[in-house]
DNA sequence: AGTTAAATATCGCTC
DNA sequence: GAGCGATGTTTAACT
């Protein structure tokens, strides 16, 4: 048997089952009316209220409601676990320390309690990341820019590593900034920060050129792409190992201008005149 | 009984059960050996292994191992379940749109089933956010700095709203922006988009000062504020509706420079004069 | 529905 | 352990 479940227990008999399967570092789940206090990073408290609470062997605890993807309350990966019971009730903790943190359960009443062996099988691959992204613009460089070369990937600046560096036809610089999905202000200021730290390498200000690589802009990423003299190409995230662009004839990358038409397609030819904030 | 368990049903007792559970509106957890395939905004694909399933009544699907806080597959609220049995297996589908994607879960077998009716208590109240941060600023703006006065909060600009706005005791333009832990380059960044936008608001560049507030920050962080003339004040993150300040005797928000002493405590006087790159 | 930024973000990687 | 950036981030607020 995989699965122990002791219904309505009295709070002693849980404790009973929870010390057991602490043990044998089962999976647990607790349903029951319960409150539920966090002090830490921040501070939070719960009124009574029936709630799922799970219990894993890794020290993670889970604090579910009927609603979210996120748990109403939870603790991290290397707490500690301790169960009790005070004042007639069954009250989980979960502590951790760096930083300190600590999450109090306490049952009023415990309607389920259910312990179970996981086997932890964690091979999970995705596909459609940034890596895969990359890898299929290594693979082919033209969709970046016809005649862009790569010469490196995660290369360390000052600013932090870039996701893709390379020269174009000319023998320019070219700082690629890879996202898998449709980018805002931040993802602009983040190729900026990279493209300035190559300046600096390089020493040369007006030639490393930057460009935004991901299936979509907001237009005040784009209008701050135009401010900093930065470019956008349109490129579909990677599917199963291979990259579109969009349908626009003109693939080039070019500077990213204010009154653009489209966010999905390649920006129309417009070369850039005043770089700089404003 | 709030809760309903079944033991190693077969797949149609367990498919009976399922709908009687979706039925209620129940909270729905089912441990067993299953894989789960996904695909949407990305891909992926789990092999067989014992694992528990999580379903709510909101549309929410969880998948947990006995590792990590993060479930290894999800569906966010909203998804439309459904249950089947195919091919003697049970098999559990969670689909949505705008994306499309689509959750699929199939059980060899089906160790346990549980339904329970949780009572949505959503009444949770966070102390020690930003908006806490924000409001104890607000209660003693001296804390920024002597002479420090707010005039808005959640300013609107060109490039988003700036979380604290005001002017400084010689009537120059302050945007403030808040963090309620130690900041990265990206914050830096966040600030320094602001005051560009409020630059070109007020038509005088050099007259926009730019206050980063927030436990510390890192040397790159610091470095990047240096850049851009930007100033930075270490205040602590509120306990209790309070706030606290560093021991440094010297409170004054002064330009960052790239040889300071100390993350935590207010950085040394010191004029800036050379900004811009390193 | 889209945009923006916060979050007890979490997680993985590098140094 | 700190720092940095990706994430199928999720969530909430606002437009």
């Amino acid at each position: 048997m995989t699965a122990t479940t002791v219904h309505q227990p009295t709070h002693r008999e849980a404790l009973w089952e929870l010390e057991d399967a602490f043990e044998r570092g089962d999976l647990i789940t607790i349903f029951g009316r319960c409150t539920v206090e966090y002090d830490g990073r921040a501070a939070s408290s719960l009124d009574p209220g029936r709630r799922l609470l799970i219990l894993k062997p890794d020290g993670t605890a889970l604090v579910h409601t009927d609603e979210n993807q996120k748990p109403v309350n939870w603790q991290p990966p290397g707490s500690e676990h301790h169960a009790a019971v005070r004042d007639g009730r069954l009250r989980v903790r979960s502590v951790r320390s760096s930083p300190d943190e600590t999450l109090d359960v306490r049952f009023e009443t415990v309607e389920q309690l259910s312990a179970m062996a996981v086997s932890g099988r964690r091979d999970l691959s995705v596909t459609g990341s940034e890596a895969d992204l990359r890898n299929a613009l290594l693979d082919r460089p033209a969709l970046i820019e016809p005649g862009f070369e790569p010469l490196a990937t995660e290369r360390p600046t000052d600013a932090g590593p870039i996701d893709l560096f390379g020269r174009d036809s000319d023998g320019r610089p070219v700082v690629v900034e890879l996202k898998r999905r449709r980018v805002g202000p931040s993802a602009a200021s983040q190729l900026q920060r990279y493209v300035a730290a190559i300046e600096r390498e390089e020493g040369d200000a007006a030639a490393v050129r930057g460009i935004l690589v991901a299936p979509s802009v907001t237009d005040r990423a784009r209008r701050l792409l135009a401010e900093h003299g930065l470019e956008f190409v349109a490129v579909e995230p990677p599917s199963d190992g291979s990259v579109a662009v969009s349908t626009a004839t003109d693939n080039d990358a070019d500077v990213v201008d204010d009154d653009t038409d489209d966010d999905t397609a390649a920006s129309s030819t417009a070369e850039s005149a005043g770089e700089g904030s404003n």
